[in-house]
DNA sequence: CAGCATTCTGGACTGAGTCAAGAGTTTGGC
DNA sequence: GCCAAACTCTTGACTCAGTCCAGAATGCTG
């Protein structure tokens, strides 16, 4: 898969590096994660990476379209590799949790405002507040 | 209209105070504006006020649900007094600027998702992403 | 395998937001 | 109206995610 993953970077004209292969090993791996999670797992998969160069790959991979970076109010940036299917999340009040929850209505569903005040819209960003079943009281 | 908002406090339990009055006027006055711009909306009105005192505040309104906290990734918390009615918002993806957009079904509609996870799911925040009319080239 | 472009590193820095404790203000019972 | 108790405001230090920088290291192309 690292084979994938290196084609993946070189099409889109990145460099394919050791840190950059893990961190995208590690955004797979652990979907909706914290820069600081990931940074984590790169660490204990390769050794060792400066916390910019994890800020500037998941940057980078954002820009390219590779990966996508969730950030819900009160909550530090997510990153996930599910992209370019429009799924939304549901995210605990509580204790944050977040799953994915797939476009209710088909494709893209959501994309369509009633007005649209002129703008050129691309993109429909769901989030789902609530309780998740362990916190929510039984 | 000051006599209405006191009413809003005490009517909530909070004490009336210059400081809350003039921060729910620069919400009501001003919408999707940051914690910046109502500071200094609030100072203009009434001379002055401690940054704290405006954070606090705007927390307890939140709190209280008489104001709605709108956080997009990328931008800083912004606030605004339109709230119960599950509008969304519209973001310019170059200049950020912030319009609303009611809601396309009707009451709480894009509340329902199709599978909930158990969760128990009190909102569905939308937020449309685009170019608005002066960013999009022509 | 040389040279150039790109990337990585470490450390300083920014800026939104939070914490804490003492001073000040509002309120409700008298 | 007055007082104590409850609540609120102020100041200043602090946290923490994220950014900026410049030099060192590395990968890539010819
Ligand atoms: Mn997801
Ligand atoms: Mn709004
Ligand atoms: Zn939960
Ligand atoms: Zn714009």
């Amino acid at each position: 898969m690292d084979l994938a993953v290196e084609q993946q970077l070189k099409g889109h004209g990145l460099q394919v590096t050791v840190q950059r292969v893990a961190v995208m090993a590690a955004v797979s791996a652990r979907p909706h994660a914290t820069t600081e999670e990931l940074t984590d797992d790169v660490r204990s998969n390769i050794g060792s990476v400066s916390r910019q160069a994890v800020y500037d790959t998941l940057g980078i991979f954002v820009e390219k379209g590779l990966i996508r970076k969730i950030q819900p109010t009160g909550s530090v940036a997510r990153y996930e590799d599910r992209v370019g299917d429009n799924h939304h999340h549901l995210v605990c009040r509580t204790c944050s949790v977040m799953v994915d929850i797939d476009c209710a209505v088909g494709e893209t569903p959501c994309l369509t405002a009633e007005t649209d005040h002129g703008f050129e819209i691309d993109e429909a960003e769901v989030v789902y507040w609530g309780q998740c079943p362990q916190c929510k009281t039984p």
